[in-house]
DNA sequence: CCAGGGTGGAAGTCACGTTCTCAAAAACGC
DNA sequence: GCGTTTTTGAGAACGTGACTTCCACCCTGG
């Protein structure tokens, strides 16, 4: 039930959500430790470590070594480990999803979702790039295990943009309007996403990768008119 | 946050024993402990654990308190806990993909799809079903990331049940020919193993379940010719 | 000025997978 | 049957890593 680290200093001034606007872009360039609070300090070594190694096993000691801080305060600030990349992948979300919303925001729905299919399964590219994918992939899968509601909650607004291009596309009529755009949303929301899983993990059933404009081929079938 | 949204309304349908059930039950059939190797007495608790609880971190030494043998044996026989599961999850998918070919053979390839998106997707009914769905979809998300290799490779027998359907779609002509059968297989597993993850664990997007009408609708566009 | 709370440092607790010890029990060869 | 070899059970022990606790410093605000 709790689902927000209570004892972090900077949630009483009530600028809560935004963590860290642009947390990726500028988390990735160091050499501001002193400046940032202790609570940036964390997310800033745990966004390091994960776009180094992708990996979300590393230990709170490591974390701690790296911000150059203590355990004693790592626990004043979040309730444990879990919490760190809970915060660190809402942040991620909700930051790229707002990005993303202003990038489709003019354009038809077809070439939207077909973006954000690009967005979403393709950026495996960049620096670090494919370490935070993998790391995000691998923290969704956690996720969604231990903590399904807070999964769901964390990937909202992604969910709240592919069904936003969905409504477009069925007022435009380029889209299916005989299923539920909610369920429609959800749908591809799914698949892109478990996709991208397979995608950033390597485990692509049949050894080699699909390339998106198969995946979008496929989509397509599934939602025009 | 109790995770446990799947009262799935839209379970009653299918009577038809699925094959989590089928595999529950052969493995769970009769007191013939003592005839059992030793192995199958791990693998048989195991499954017992995994349908009760629908998870995988259950500990070692419940496992062997159950299988009444010893943490002595059990290393004996399998290299840690993770090679017990992958046993486990092996021999399930192998048989179950054995059983459904069987039972897709007479069909055409669209309804043969169909069937094998309800088994895959489908309810989780009957006694451990529910149970044993959540675990399978636990250790797959645990084993695409620790091991994509053995993922792949576990994962191989029912790509290939998929593909064949979809080579016999394409002679059919039911099912479009301008997509590499091979990735179309591949997108269409992914599709409904990801769908299938969600719905077992509950984490639902949308917080309701997309119902499988829904999603073959929507995979069938992506497939039908 | 001083009380309270954040902080680093270090030691401690706890859970759990895994390994080790050792003797009893089975299994096996003859 | 009878030695020998292998497997097993019971449980202690080890390693690791998350989390806690204790304590002695800063700080800062009232």
């Amino acid at each position: 039930m709790t689902n927000q680290p209570e004892a972090v200093p900077d949630a009483q001034s009530g600028e809560v959500p935004t963590w860290r606007d642009r947390a990726v872009e500028r988390s990735l360039r160091g050499a501001r430790a002193k400046a940032m609070s202790r609570s940036d300090r964390f997310i800033d070594a745990a966004m390091e470590i994960l776009s180094e190694t992708g990996r979300t096993d590393f230990t709170v000691q490591e974390l701690i070594e790296r911000s150059k801080t203590s355990l004693r305060s790592f626990y004043q600030h979040f309730s444990g480990k879990e919490e760190l990349l809970l915060a660190l992948f809402e942040e991620i979300i909700t930051t790229t999803s707002e990005e993303w919303s202003e990038e489709v925001e003019q354009v038809d729905a077809l070439t939207s979702l077909r973006l954000l299919l690009d967005r979403i399964y393709g950026q495996a590219a960049g620096p670090g790039g494919a370490g935070i994918n993998r790391a995000l992939s691998v923290f969704h899968l956690h996720l969604a295990e231990s903590r399904p509601a807070d999964y769901a909650r964390v990937l909202a607004p992604l969910r709240v943009l592919i069904h936003e291009q969905v409504e477009k596309g069925i007022a435009e009529k380029t889209i299916r309007a005989d299923l539920d755009p909610d369920i429609l949303a959800t749908i591809m929301l799914q698949t892109l996403v478990g996709a991208a899983h397979m995608h950033a993990l390597g485990a692509q059933p049949n050894g080699k990768p699909i390339d998106s404009d198969r995946l979008w081929d496929f989509c397509l079938g599934g939602l025009k008119a």
